[in-house]
DNA sequence: TTAATATATGAACAATTATTCATATGAAGG
DNA sequence: CCTTCATATGAATAATTGTTCATATATTAA
């Protein structure tokens, strides 16, 4: 990230040694940061909320949460690239629905942290 | 958000009527996503997971991090106002930790999302 | 084939945000 | 008091991103 660093003495030598050593890895944190930035949005999360409770096409979807056809169609895209959607295909319709128990397990919870503040 | 709904006709009347009433309200949904931005950054990751660790001083935590002493303490300021960690004061250094629990746990079912796709 | 409908997508725009640079604050020691 | 060191912060810049608008694709029905 930066090739020059801090000026400040490092003050704790050995702490400082032995959390560097233990840091995951840069890819990892990476990864993680972007599957939460997907979750850092309110529209998607609606999407989410909605999709928690059923499958829903993208109509649906749009009505539910207030929002645009063209909005929510870039937002599913968005959610299914990252694997936390997945669609079926139904003539002109398409039904998305949570890929798995995982993203309801972090949206959940994301809501009792929220709740317990 | 919009005040011009979808032209789609709204397929599924009943379970979107259904879905649509039990959805998260607005605000809870704002904070959630608020929430999980913070966790969206991979520097702010890097601050979490080092203080996962242990306590820190900043310049600790700009060294471990390979940042500058400015980034990383504009960063603090945002994990602090978003009570993700809370500050120590001894003298001239002001060392970080972690607020709670539930910040480490948040962090960790990332983490296994990720390992697990 | 043509019209209608559901969804997808590209480009443009506006807004948000992370970092950098310069500088300010505040505490300790001489 | 003056200097040094750790941290904080304001302004500027660059980059990312969500929405909108217009339009494309694809499927069904007439």
């Amino acid at each position: 990230m930066k090739e020059e660093l801090c000026e400040c003495t490092v003050i704790h030598k050995e702490t400082v040694e032995k959390v560097k050593s233990n840091m995951l890895s840069d890819e990892l944190i990476f990864d993680v940061a972007e599957l939460f930035k997907i979750f850092g949005d309110s529209t998607r999360m609606k999407i989410l909320c909605a999709l928690k409770m059923s499958e829903l096409c993208v109509c649906d979807i749009a009505y539910i949460t207030n929002s645009t056809q063209s909005a929510i169609s870039h937002q599913l895209r968005i959610l299914k690239q990252s694997k936390l959607i997945r669609s079926r295909k139904e003539g002109k319709v398409v039904y998305y629905s949570l890929a798995d128990d995982h993203v309801e397990k972090i949206f959940e919870i994301g809501c009792e942290h929220i709740e317990e503040i």
